[in-house]
DNA sequence: AACTGATATGACCAACTGGTCATGTTTCAG
DNA sequence: CTGAAACATGACCAGTTGGTCATATCAGTT
């Protein structure tokens, strides 16, 4: 899906410097977006030059596409070590430790997380589908994953529609971490900047809601 | 919240003329974002010169303040009109013609939505989050409203958190409705200008899973 | 016709953008 | 010590942006 965006030049380059440059790639796109940010402001921020940067990467997309790359790893990472270090607990404990480790992803990688929701909204970000498709693709295996586990032990009610509980467990989970990230987005849950233990009893509350639904 | 952004001129203008200028705007806003959007383009396709718009609105952000109120109104009179139609149904019922109204409003109006979408996650849009605190109160009083009047007849299991159902229905709803605009934000469901039947079809299992829950 | 205030216009401006490139500087093998 | 390849640099470029303004045109009143 992705060659190489760096030029050789960059990895060759003393690690403290690689550093130095992709802190300051991350924290630029993640607060602007992709045309929002500027090169200028970026070298600026790494101090290099201009021109090194081009020798370094070949265009902005370029940098963005090596941004987005070391993001999606970390996301990566952060799954596989939930999925298998929750294997065999029961499937609404499952749901709630993923939450969990949700939020904790969020408060240690703010940055990313910004990412993930600028590339969501911005069309016209080169080559947005493939990166959108690539974030879809791990959340909805993950989910689909947990689900057919969930089925496989008589936990789940028969004869609902997987497809459905994979789009419910999704959308509740990207918009908790969303609500969790930016003020203004949850209507009275007010986790924004909740202490942890505020966040927990909401986790619960949800799943239980999930877990048991909402009629009499 | 909102002084008037435009000019005497303005509303002294034609009405066809208005409607130029209106819809080119709104074009522009939705498809660009805030911005990205260019007054150059706008002007042109609104085939007025630049001088003009800056007769009729102070600067960008006026005309940005502009759209949206219109924008909003439009989203505030659908709530109204669906909430009215279906005061007396089921609780479960109403979710769903509110799930397809919603489905409709975006079909209708895909510009309002997208730059809904747009304010949503572009940070540093002036007034940003005004704009947003606007939208989530209206769905929350909405929502609100429709979980409340559905205790007092019990059809609501006993001692589920009010704050937790409004997010649940609040998440779901939202990414109902980007599922169906977008591409690549539902995992599995396929909503993008899925035919009508289908979208039917996936709003009952959907609100079957909110009423009866996921657990066997 | 003459005057007047509202409206229309597009050349123009400073600021900024992503990207280039000629010219230095550093590194290191032979 | 020499030479060449790798790397660094920032002035520079064309393009675009939001916004201005002197000037022209129009509509309506006297």
């Amino acid at each position: 899906m992705f060659q190489e965006p760096a030029r050789d030049t960059f990895s060759h380059l003393p690690a403290d410097k690689q550093e130095r440059v992709l802190e300051a790639a991350l924290t630029e796109f993640a607060d602007q977006g992709y045309h929002q940010a500027s090169l200028n402001r970026l070298v600026a921020k790494a101090g290099i030059a201009k021109g090194s940067l081009y020798q370094y990467f070949p265009n902005k997309e370029g940098i963005f596409r090596y941004i987005f790359q070391i993001a999606l790893k970390s996301v990566r990472q952060t799954l596989v070590e939930v999925k298998e270090a929750t294997q065999d607990e029961n499937f609404f404990i499952r749901l709630e430790k993923s939450l969990r480790a949700g939020v904790r992803f969020l408060k240690q990688h703010p940055r990313i997380y910004s990412l993930y929701l600028k590339i969501q909204f911005d069309r016209q970000i080169p080559f947005r589908d493939e990166f959108l498709a690539a974030v879809r693709r791990h959340a909805g295996e993950y989910f689909g994953s947990l689900l057919r586990r969930a089925r496989g032990r008589g936990e789940l009610r028969p004869g609902i529609s997987e497809p459905a509980a994979l789009f419910l467990l999704d959308a509740v989970f990207d918009r908790f971490l969303q609500a969790a990230a930016l003020p203004y987005l949850d209507v009275t849950l007010d986790l924004h900047q909740a202490p942890e233990e505020t966040i927990n009893r909401r986790i619960r509350e949800l799943v239980d809601l999930l877990r048991e639904g909402l009629a009499a």
